[in-house]
DNA sequence: TTGTAATCATACTATATCCATAGGTTTTAA
DNA sequence: TTAAAACCTATGGATATAGTATGATTACAA
């Protein structure tokens, strides 16, 4: 019992928190992480950590040492949530289905649900590949069931 | 490293596998567990244990002993995809954030991404909310990125 | 009354992920 | 040269996932 689906975790959500801190202090120069870890209320030493799945792509500049930290490598605009959520979270199919790994699934060809986890994958990247940090900044307000369907 | 990422889980998967099995033979009368873990590849005993989930709601009948089974208590069009996971998977939230438990994030108030999460539990539902077991009888076609928006 | 099948109850094994904490190393700029 | 900061590696508890195994109990129908 309880609840117990289809998460994004910690790193994704983390991540999002840090880009979207860095996109307000663009302005600053190199902002560091403990700066970033005291304003979102998370732990330094765990932020580290997040960081370096970041680090694995362009996504930021760092200077180390007195005065270094993090930036942004480019415009808040240039940010999809999907690609931030890709790199950190390592994919976003809601389901093991939909994963490239070698043990696929034999009954794909037959399987009468697949196209509905397909279907829902490709709902959930292009809502997040729809809003960038930007979007984010200019106080992005949330889809509502009424307004989402025309 | 991997991919770790809000995983709708075989309590879900296993279930709606199990209704589409009971929606495309509703006119054989009670259909034996047995026959839905034989067709479906599922370790009958392991679909005991899921089918306790799904008996906590009114989705099925059942009848035991000789001939014996379960059916649909409804038409296979009455059912959504996004009412048996919630049954099965206990909420389809894709964040905890937005779960309705005690220890409710206190940064919500001042959280920039806390919409986007929002927008995105929405357009899960709204997607998972508009497909029923009769459509999946229907050779269901996914929704591709091209034929999505209008 | 006999067999069939659901129902209930555990318990156990692996494995993986989540969410950190901790300590040490390297680089940089004043 | 020194302090600040990124960077790296390891560890661990808690929880969830995905089953397997074993059996007891209850209800139904021929």
């Amino acid at each position: 019992m309880g609840d117990m689906i289809m998460k994004i975790s910690t790193k994704g959500r983390y991540s999002l928190r840090m880009l979207v801190d860095l996109a307000e202090h663009k302005d600053n120069g190199y902002i560091a992480l403990k700066d970033i870890a005291e304003r979102q209320g998370i732990s330094k030493k765990y932020l580290e950590q997040i960081v370096t799945l970041l680090n694995r792509s362009d996504i930021l500049r760092t200077n180390r040492g007195y005065q270094g930290g993090y930036m942004l490598a480019q415009a808040p605009s240039q940010y999809t949530v999907g690609q931030i959520l890709r790199v950190t979270e390592g994919g976003i199919y809601p389901v093991t289905c939909l994963e490239d790994n070698p043990n696929q699934c034999e009954r794909s060809g037959q399987c009468k649900t697949l196209a509905i986890w397909q279907g829902l994958s490709n709902v959930i990247a292009e809502y997040l590949d729809g809003i960038t940090l930007q979007d984010i900044l200019d106080n992005y307000q949330n889809v509502g069931a009424d307004e989402y369907y025309i």
